[in-house]
DNA sequence: CTTATAGACGGAACGGCGTACCAACAAGTA
DNA sequence: TACTTGTTGGTACGCCGTTCCGTCTATAAG
């Protein structure tokens, strides 16, 4: 715990040298002893710190997993909309300051079917564990435990078209488009014991439901104050 | 192409061996070779039949997509909505028809985490590949590619709701589930070019909007006539 | 009937992954 | 000094997935 420094650098310098090797000669060319020579170790310590190949990639999955859940688990019933939103947005901004590290990870994990499996299987742990969380506090609404699949697929799904933006260079502005990537994905969340006093809406228009409930939805986010 | 009996038979013993010795010793215990041994085949022949010891559990794979992509081809405007939940079908009635079979992949794949990325992964393949007729259909609404990404995710979100449910026998009716199911992923999706006589609605309710949408809904969807 | 060509098959060998085991070595403690 | 504790590198092993090659069978041509 606390020989962070030295075990750090050594982690990293493995990790340094196994993305150099990768864009050289490509992920499937590289063998783990490759990446431990440059790195200036033996092949087991390199099994000894990631446990696979793959792994050398996806690195900090736990620790954000464990920020989410935090996240999640601190909301009350009337900021639950705004803890899901921050939840989804640790992750974002932690592939925002890795900067071009993501987007290396980003071409090498397109690049190889192996590797973009993980990541699938990666994602779909998010999922899971907004699913859980949102079964919770949905589970008393009609088709609760739908959608609230529904809505933990929309939050992953959401970020994950926000940071494909950026990671190709789509946007210069990607917090923002997160903001409104949340605002539609979170038109499926209805707050749980809200009992709002009745309003009277009087509408003549040719708009969908849909589109009018979107309209409406930053009203009601409105409505449920951040502790 | 006229050999089918035979090279059927192949590799429908080199699947029911596997599926055996899964059961027996568990799949790391397995090796490819045992699977071979008891089909009464060389260990070439069963990579040359599956090439890998993954895909003796997902075989018939792209045979779907396949399946999906035709059906999503063949709509019209005004029956994408119908074309998107009988696609969604075609993959659960599959799933229905092979009965113990899949439920013995689902135990399977449960409890074998590589395999479970393996299935995350085709999941994924299927979200894709709806998400690349959304986006057509839904790229001049505003935020189009979010919202197509998004049902993309949703169809996919229920019909593997429905199917989990199936196969943990916690319904008897799969097909009236998947039903409303489709009914609730779909109330994102808005046919396109629809312009219905303008309505006067008058509500006076603590229901959320969407809850109302919700209710709303079934009406939008008899609006489309199926071909 | 014989020969030729193509395709399915099994065996052997190879590189690589991930694991298990072991010996060497450093650092702190009695 | 001796003893623990933890990290490291080396060796060996089983298995995966691929490649190469020789064998067998079947269908067609001569």
């Amino acid at each position: 715990m606390s020989e962070k420094p030295r075990s750090a650098t050594t982690k990293d310098r493995l990790v340094a040298a196994a993305y150099e090797l990768f864009e050289e000669r490509g992920f499937d060319a590289t063998t783990a002893e490759d990446i431990a020579r440059r790195a200036g170790v033996g092949r087991t310590t390199f099994f000894r710190a990631f446990g696979s190949k793959d792994d050398v990639i996806f690195p900090e999955h736990d620790l954000l997993l464990g920020r989410i859940d935090e996240r999640l688990a601190a909301a009350t019933p009337a900021t639950r909309a705004l803890a899901l939103s921050e939840a989804t947005r640790v992750v974002l901004r932690h592939y925002l300051d890795e900067g071009e590290l993501a987007r290396a990870r980003y071409r090498l994990v397109g690049s190889v079917p192996a590797l973009r499996a993980r990541e699938t299987g990666g994602i779909q742990q998010y999922q899971r564990l907004f699913a859980r969380w949102l079964r919770e506090w949905m589970s008393h609404l009609p088709d609760g435990h739908l959608r609230a699949d529904l809505l933990a697929a929309d939050l992953v799904t959401a970020h994950n078209y926000v940071l494909r933006r950026w990671l190709r260079d789509q946007t210069s502005d990607p917090e923002s488009e997160f903001d409104q990537a949340m605002r539609v994905a979170l038109e499926r969340y209805q707050p749980s014991g809200l009992e709002p006093s009745s309003t009277v809406v009087v509408l003549r228009t040719s708009a969908t439901p849909a589109a009018i409930q979107a309209q409406l939805q930053p009203l009601l986010d409105n409505e449920a104050p951040l502790s």
